[in-house]
RNA sequence: GUAGAUGUAGCUCAGUUGGUUAGAGCAUCGGUUUGUGGUACCGAGGGUCGUGGGUUCGAGCCCCAUCAUUUACCCCA
């Protein structure tokens, strides 16, 4: 263990164990977003770091600290990407999405790089899926993705998840609310430390997130985004909720919900667990009208949201969700004498042929007890034994190992007692 | 980046006030004679005590440094 290689920090090995559970989470999402309409998309894990810094926002931490930048031998800035929906975005205009049928629904599961401390359920590479609709500035579709949202998480098996919804208002109304916020906080800024002065000066709305005690009475008095809405982004809110009631989604509205990113205006939304400790976000995400435009598309309104794989995980178990489903029935081969080799090998291809999931031990033991004994710790179903006195009768004998009984069978009876 | 906790076998951990060849359970592998199960019994392999330095006649234990893990802050999935 000393001096060997380890897996860099922030990282994981994805176990046998752990992948069960993945595949099956990842057959529910597959299923969802399917059943909403959507295709699936995958970007490179790399892109121009000039990408993230001007989609992101230059004071997110995302691109001012997080990011993994690298110059390849060209001398082009890359980094690996850090969230998806800029690349998706990218990858929309560079292939003309925009003659498509407009939206375009796009679902995505991509691994994300972020420098970053690791803690309970936070690595520095980890696996987002999630989803992308551009061209509908309607609330329908906020309320239809956070909707998909929802009932994916209720297919999977969760129970007490909460939606945190808000509004940040268009380019107006934020402007407006921001003026005020500054306003507001400035009476208090003295009593800020060097950071809060930061952010006042760079990222206002940032302040309302925080969780320093001493703000929270300060952020609890601010003025509210709600009081700020346009009459339009205040339409689109209500209609949003109104949706939202009317699908049975549980909400709360959380005035300091603004999240990390620049490019959110209007609805912003988070699903958290109260059972995760720090890192309590499932899935987030928003609305994002000015994007397009900002990466050189034509304004496009679009609506999307991305959420952690491997958080998914952490919160199934802390959630007590057991999701590895149904597994194929699985068939060990044991022979019991020198002679069964050949014949032995002659039946697993057969089988395997015939889409019946079997192994057998490459050393050709000949202890069957030992090899029951391995065909039980590997949790086969059936064993099928052939020695002698199979070769002789010319037939198979078969134990089914839960039910604790043996007979035996002809090939083809055999292969429909496996099934 | 900052702060706390923790590093002894593959895993979970013991290891007395510093004292000779560092232990257990689980796991792995094998055995308990003939072709039948996770149990029982017996046995084996596996550790430069994270690493480097220091104190000491003597360090798993004390001191320093370093690396790693982990939790939290910042922020987020």
């Amino acid at each position: 263990m000393s001096n060997k290689f380890q897996i860099p920090r922030g990282t994981m090995d994805y176990l046998p164990d752990y992948f069960k559970k993945w595949k099956a989470i990842e057959k529910i999402w597959r299923e969802t977003v399917y059943d909403f309409g959507f295709n699936e998309i995958q970007t490179p894990m790399f892109e121009h770091t000039e990408l993230f810094t001007r989609t992101a926002g230059e004071t997110s931490d995302i691109v001012s600290k997080e990011l993994y930048t690298f110059m390849d031998r060209g001398g082009r800035s890359l980094s690996l990407r850090p969230e998806g929906t800029s690349p998706v975005v990218r990858a929309y205009l560079e292939n003309n999405m925009s003659n498509l049928p407009q939206p375009v629904k796009l679902f995505y599961l991509m691994p994300m790089f972020r420098y970053e401390r690791p803690q309970a359920g936070r690595y520095r590479q980890h696996t987002q899926y999630g989803v992308e609709v551009i061209g509908s500035p309607s609330y329908y579709t906020d309320a239809e993705v956070i909707n998909m949202a929802f009932s994916f998480y209720k297919k999977i098996g969760f129970e007490g998840l909460k939606i945190q919804i808000n509004s940040l208002g268009d380019k107006e109304s934020r402007q407006a609310y921001r003026n005020s916020l500054v306003e507001y906080f400035n009476r208090y800024a003295s009593d800020f430390n060097e950071e809060y002065q930061n952010k006042l000066q760079k990222n206002p709305l940032r302040i309302l997130d925080t969780k320093e005690e001493s703000l929270k009475e300060i952020v609890e008095h601010a003025p509210k985004v709600i009081d700020f809405l346009s009459g339009k982004s205040q339409r689109h809110f209500d209609q949003l909720l109104n949706y939202l009631t009317k699908f049975g989604i549980p909400y709360n509205i959380n005035n300091r919900l603004v999240r990390g990113l620049d490019y959110y205006n209007d609805t912003v939304f988070e699903v958290v667990s109260n059972k995760l400790g720090a890192q309590d976000a499932i899935a987030g995400g928003g609305r994002y009208d000015g994007l397009i435009e900002q990466i050189g598309g034509k304004a496009t309104a679009a609506f999307g949201f991305g959420a952690g794989m491997e958080r998914l995980l952490f919160a199934l178990e802390k959630h007590e969700i057991d999701l590895t489903g149904e597994q194929k029935k699985k068939t060990y081969i044991v022979t019991a004498a020198e002679t069964a080799k050949d014949a032995a090998i002659e039946l697993i291809n057969r089988l395997r042929d015939m889409g019946i999931s079997c192994d057998i031990d490459p050393t050709f033991d000949t202890k069957v007890k030992r090899q029951i004994g391995r065909a039980v710790k590997l949790s086969a179903d059936f064993v099928i034994i052939i020695g002698d006195e199979e070769l002789d009768n010319h037939y198979f004998t078969v134990k089914d190992l839960h039910k604790e009984t043996q007979q035996q069978l002809g090939f083809e009876a055999l292969v429909e007692s496996l099934r």
